[in-house]
RNA sequence: GCCCCGGUAGUCCAACGGCAGAGACAGUGGUCUCAAACACCAUCCAGUGUGGGUUCGAAUCCCACCCGGGGCACCA
């Protein structure tokens, strides 16, 4: 309420030094909002759905400006949308299992769930400050038994689907968190969760065959354009990597006098002419399978040679082409050419068939490698170029076709679409190949060998092999393990966990053990959305019916940072239970929002850097309110944020100014406004109008300028214009009072008590425009001369062309600009502008 | 190297191809005050990164370049 005064003052003094406030406007509220309850979604409502959903956090500490920002944002779409009528689900959890809290549980010789719980409290606390309008009756946390036994039930029906499967291959290798990593989560070779540089290891591991998926993934983004960010859709498209080509069959000659047959992959078969030698890669199978006995040890020095070195290393652009020849020859399927085989680390084990046919002439890293170790360049494609033999330089490009076998092959085509057309045809024809498809894409390898986490819910018996824990069995529960026990030492804790991890076969009762790897975590998150929908039911992860209600998610918020990650793996979570039955929809969620970074003074927040700017503080310094203000008035949503470049104090100032309209208004609630000043009434009914559609743009910075706009407009019109009684003043600060309540509700909530409302302001309902208000009574209109504007006219907006050129016409300045020229043309839009231009 | 996104007052940001300014921050001057803070009023500040083009008219569309941010980068 409003400070203590000591009486001096006269009353307008009082009224424009009023101010509320902040602290006890938001206990007070906090308090009644849980009594009055204004956003637990009803399943049963008739009204239309949405859901909002942001993205859970990982209970890491507090809150920080990150998720202030997020959830600010996040909420004024989920309030909106209750303005606007529709029965909203807004849910929100924690994903709970994860590395830091078991880090944490080693450093303090605790459980992990001791830290984790923990700052659960601390943030559903935090939450709750903030002022959102999150559901709380369906919160959850991953690392609940009663949510993960149906994350262990989805991964035991994804392998009846034969879409879990266990294989061994080089997987990365991360030393500190002592874990493998999926491809997704090693970034520039590194680490993305602690930066370490990840090395290789040989594993048998737990994969989900997300490859099967890749060509759905990429086409059911289609529909995404305009509802996703480009950027996202991007990197998924590069991440799924679709390229086309042909598998072409080279016979292999080994050393033995034996022939085997071995496919390569190509995206240029019609180069295929000048295919001079053969690579695999050094650490495929294959390698190790062909190679003559007198090359052998020469390869495995160089097999040991390229285990040491990182990908960092690997990954370097300008590094030199290696490789040893494997002793053997392949031959070239049209040209009969005997070929030799080497094997390099610039081809991939893993992607393809991990051996490609080298053609120097035009693809580079072939010509690089054929300079390097003298292997002979023949130009098949004429380009026009130089030749690259000479050069050193590949022609990629499109030219006429030479050496290509002469007329019968491909000899003066000069279209590259043809010439690929025509060669797998031929190949198809004598069965030496075909066109195929491939993808960058690799399976999600989703096993971990640390503790805080999904356990994988297989018993391993010598006799049956991978048995499945009976459906009736689960959870599989974490033992309680703590402190030292946590220790990673390069297989999972679990698995020093005698009682837990020994057991008999569910199938044949002999003795056994239980899978000692937990779930990557980004398998809990990939299902939670679906969770929210049915949090307490117990017959499977979610109620068939209550996902038909409430899915797909309508508007998901969150970082960028999971556009490869976490977004990649819910798609494909999806389209799996769509394929079981259990979702109608294939794709989770219909819209995103990447919300930018807070940044400070120009640089991300750190501690190095003494930069960090605490959320706590500014709350307390500033109110919620004020703060939730400041990052939705900062700009664009998407864009970054310098905390440095923002005013929170500004933003306190002009809500008490907005505050203050609500004391100020003298006529009783519900008022009619119809007889109230029209000049207001236009203002607050435009505002209203372009408001709603700013909001369905996300432009929320632009919202917030027009409430300033109404705030001062309201304003002026009490002191200087209709004055406080008048119906229009009330009209306006009810509307202020609505927009704010999106962006600061506390203090709207407030307002509205004391503009003589029940509350709560966040169901109070979307103002309704009068379309016959949004019509200007007059409009200025420009009356350019040669694109220079020489005079303004006050028109109806309905005024005819032929009326505003006569008017503009008739304009003294604009005869005077006219003066001694012939008017060539006039270009009329009315009733903005008109053009006149005049001749040569 | 390739592909995206963005360059508008001192700062953050607005502007259906049609008057460059909606809103704010920071200045400056004033009213109020013993004085200050608060509040209120007034006011200063750019021709839109550069160079071309399309158009009656370009911040907006096209081309090239510069700068900043992001992504991809031996994927055959």
């Amino acid at each position: 309420m409003s400070q203590d005064r000591t009486g001096d003052h006269d009353r307008t003094a009082d009224r424009e030094h009023a101010t509320y406030d902040v602290e006890g406007v938001q206990e007070k509220w906090q308090k009644a909002w849980v009594d009055l309850d204004p956003f637990t979604a009803d399943d049963d409502s008739p009204r239309e759905k949405r859901y909002a959903l942001t993205m859970f956090p990982y209970p890491s500490g507090d809150l920080h400006m990150g998720h202030a920002e997020v959830t600010a944002l996040h909420d004024v779409i989920a309030r909106y949308w209750w303005q606007q009528g529709y029965e909203v689900l807004n849910p929100m959890g924690w994903d709970s299992f994860g590395l830091p809290a078991e880090n944490a549980a080693i450093r303090n010789d605790e459980h992990p769930a001791t830290y984790t719980y923990a700052n659960i409290e601390t943030q559903f606390d935090s939450f709750q400050k903030y002022g959102l309008s999150f559901d709380w009756t369906r919160r959850l946390h991953t690392s609940d038994p009663e949510y993960y036994r149906w994350t262990q039930w989805l991964f035991l029906k994804f392998r009846e689907r034969g879409l879990a499967y266990r294989k061994n291959s080089p997987v990365n290798w991360c030393p500190k968190d002592q874990t493998v990593l999926a491809n997704e989560q090693v970034v520039d070779g590194a680490c993305d969760r602690c930066g370490t540089v990840v090395t290789k290891r040989e594993l048998t591991q737990w994969y989900f065959k997300v490859t099967d998926y890749a060509q759905r993934l990429l086409d059911d983004m289609e529909p995404l354009h305009g509802s996703w960010p480009e950027r996202v859709l991007t990197l998924q498209r590069n991440w799924i990597g679709r390229s086309e080509g042909a598998h072409v069959d080279f016979d292999l000659h080994l050393a033995d006098g034996t022939t085997r047959t071995v496919g390569v992959y190509t995206t240029r078969p019609d180069t295929l002419y000048g295919a001079t030698f053969m690579v695999v890669a050094p650490d495929a199978p294959l390698a190790a399978e062909i190679v003559a006995p007198d090359r052998r040890e020469q390869h495995a020095a160089y097999l040991e040679e390229i285990r040491r070195a990182s990908d960092i290393d690997r990954l370097a652009t300008d590094r030199a082409k290696t490789g040893v020849d494997l002793g053997v020859t392949a031959t070239n399927p049209v040209t009969g050419e005997r070929v030799p085989v080497w094997a390099a680390d610039y081809v991939l084990a893993d992607y393809g068939t991990g051996a490609i046919m080298a053609v120097p002439a035009h693809d580079q890293r072939d010509l690089d490698f054929a300079r390097k170790f003298d292997l002979p360049v023949r130009r098949v494609v004429d380009t026009g170029e130089e030749n690259p033999e000479e050069t050193g330089v590949a022609t990629a490009g499109d030219g006429t076709y030479v050496n290509s076998g002469g007329a019968d092959g491909l000899d003066g085509l000069s279209d590259k679409a043809a010439g690929i057309a025509r060669i797998t045809a031929r190949l198809e024809a004598e069965g030496r190949g075909q066109g195929a498809v491939n993808f960058r894409l690799r399976d999600w390898l989703l096993s971990r060998q640390r503790f805080w986490g999904c356990p994988i819910p297989i018993i391993h018996c010598e006799r049956c092999g991978e048995v499945a824990v009976p459906e009736d069995q689960l959870p599989v529960v974490l033992p309680e393990l703590k402190g030292a026990d946590l220790k990673p030492k390069g297989v999972s804790p679990l698995a020093a966990a005698e009682e837990w991890v020994n057991v008999d076969c569910p199938q044949c009762g002999v003795p056994a053990k239980r899978d000692s790897d937990t779930m990557d975590t980004f398998v809990d998150s990939s299902w939670y959305f679906l969770r929210y929908c049915s949090p307490d039911y117990t017959d499977g992860p979610f109620d068939v019916e209550a996902v038909r209600r409430w899915g797909p998610v309508d508007q998901y918020v969150g970082g960028v940072e999971h556009a490869v990650l976490h977004l990649l793996y819910s798609r494909f979570f999806t389209k799996v239970l769509h394929d079981m039955g259990m979702v109608d929809f294939v794709e989770p969620f219909s819209a995103l929002l990447n919300q930018g970074v807070v940044i400070n003074r120009g640089k991300k927040m750190s501690k190095s850097l003494g930069n960090g700017v605490s959320l706590g503080e500014q709350l307390a310094e500033f109110g919620v309110d004020a703060v939730r203000l400041t990052l939705v008035f900062a700009g664009p949503p998407e864009d970054n944020i310098d905390w440095a470049d923002l005013s929170p104090a500004g933003s306190l100032k002009f809500l008490q100014r907005a505050w203050r309209l609500s004391g100020d208004v003298t006529s009783p609630a519900g008022v009619d406004p119809a007889e109230g000043d029209v000049a207001l009434r236009r203002i607050t009914h435009r505002t209203v109008h372009e408001a709603a559609e700013l909001l369905e743009g996300q432009r929320f910075n632009v919202v917030v300028a027009r409430v300033m706009e109404l705030v001062n407009a309201t304003r002026k019109a009490i002191d200087a214009g209709c004055g406080p009684a008048d119906p229009a003043v009330r009209e306006a600060a009810e509307a202020v009072t609505i927009l704010l309540s999106l962006v600061a509700p506390y203090v709207a909530e407030e307002m509205w008590e004391r503009l003589g409302h029940a509350p709560s302001v966040a169901r109070a309902g979307w103002p309704s425009v009068d379309e016959r208000l949004l019509v200007q009574e007059s409009v200025t209109a420009v009356v350019q001369v040669q694109g220079k504007v020489k005079a303004r006219l006050e028109v109806s907006p309905d005024v005819s062309e032929a009326d505003l050129e006569a008017a503009a016409m008739a304009d003294e300045a604009v005869q005077r600009a006219l003066a001694g020229r012939s008017v060539r043309k006039v270009i009329v839009r009315a009733p903005k502008l008109v053009n006149v231009v005049v001749g040569a």
